[in-house]
DNA sequence: CTTGGAATGTCAACAAGGCTGACGTATTGT
DNA sequence: ACAATACGTCAGCCTTGTTGACATTCCAAG
């Protein structure tokens, strides 16, 4: 599927049928169910959501990370992470430390049992993505990465590399 | 980036690390943004949301699809998707007609008006898969392809699948 | 012909998680 | 001293999901 006609120049004619793109776009709709579909169960039991689980992750992915890091990071306003971070601090999940240099800053750190959570959630994730990886293969998801970094906004895009470097 | 030691036999070692499945995931989280952000754009100046772009989507795709369809392809109780129905019914974006067959069954249509907005939001929606797509390259187009599809659950897929079959 | 079940619609109530606007408090930099 | 920054919070609104209850209409089996 998604062949299409190579000119003698490596370029391809066929792929890019509104068609090709339409099932595109409803591929990554499905996906993107499957994709939360196992942390969302695993929240539902709790009093979490998926906001929560993204600020878990997030902040497992760059401790110490700032309010305002981490808010432009998700993309939300201060008023929504407020909320759930708020909760996620009262039950002693996330640790916010006043800044050492800039004492208006928090610093955020999943605690023990934060960590505890951020791996049963990324578990169940990582199992799904793992699983998807292996059936496609090394040179699938080097195109899948490919696409998705295509597909994000410049602004993303930079906190993505930004990650990823730190995250190599 | 993803690359990862082949064996002789063809497999590879290297590129299921946790790190390389945490950042897809990231990959996953940021390019789905930036996949929803334009239609996004375009709804939030009127009186809809998200959700009666992907009714309208499909309606688009499956012309005069029942209501019990669109709720499993659409994964939404019948009352959440009955709100977003009766809005756009009432603003004549959507018409429901009445089974000949099983009188029971609506059966949905776009509406001209109807057809323009889904025109709008998926041309926005196209043109961004469109310049991934083309940046991204044929072969890179198949491995995403072949990665989402994989991390559908087995419903989606098959629902996914029965599309393709006719969208071909 | 009656009756059970299926498909649909509707009302009500509620929750998560977005948003805006306004305001307060430290703290920092000018 | 004063403006700007980082953060928290209150109040209120919207969309979009949920459950539960109930009415209607129709098909199909007894």
């Amino acid at each position: 599927m998604i062949e299409g006609g190579r000119t003698e120049g490596g370029q391809t004619l066929l792929f890019l049928t509104d068609e090709q793109v339409r099932k595109g776009i409803e591929a990554m709709f499905f996906a993107y169910r499957g994709f939360t579909a196992d942390p969302d169960r695993i929240l539902a039991d709790m009093a979490y959501g998926r906001a929560h689980h993204r600020a878990i992750h997030f902040i497992h992915r760059s401790p110490g990370t700032t309010v305002n890091n981490l808010l432009s990071i998700l993309g939300v306003t201060k008023q929504s992470l407020n909320r759930v971070l708020r909760t996620l601090i009262a039950e002693g999940l996330v640790e916010s430390r006043i800044g050492r240099q800039d004492k208006r800053e928090r610093h955020l750190h999943l605690t023990d049992e934060g960590s505890a959570l951020e791996q049963r959630l990324s578990d169940a994730q990582r199992d799904r993505m793992r699983a998807a990886y292996r059936a496609a293969g090394p040179a699938a998801v080097a195109g899948f990465r490919q696409v998705l970094e295509a597909m994000m906004d410049e602004d993303m895009r930079r906190q993505f590399d930004a990650m990823r470097d730190r995250g190599q």
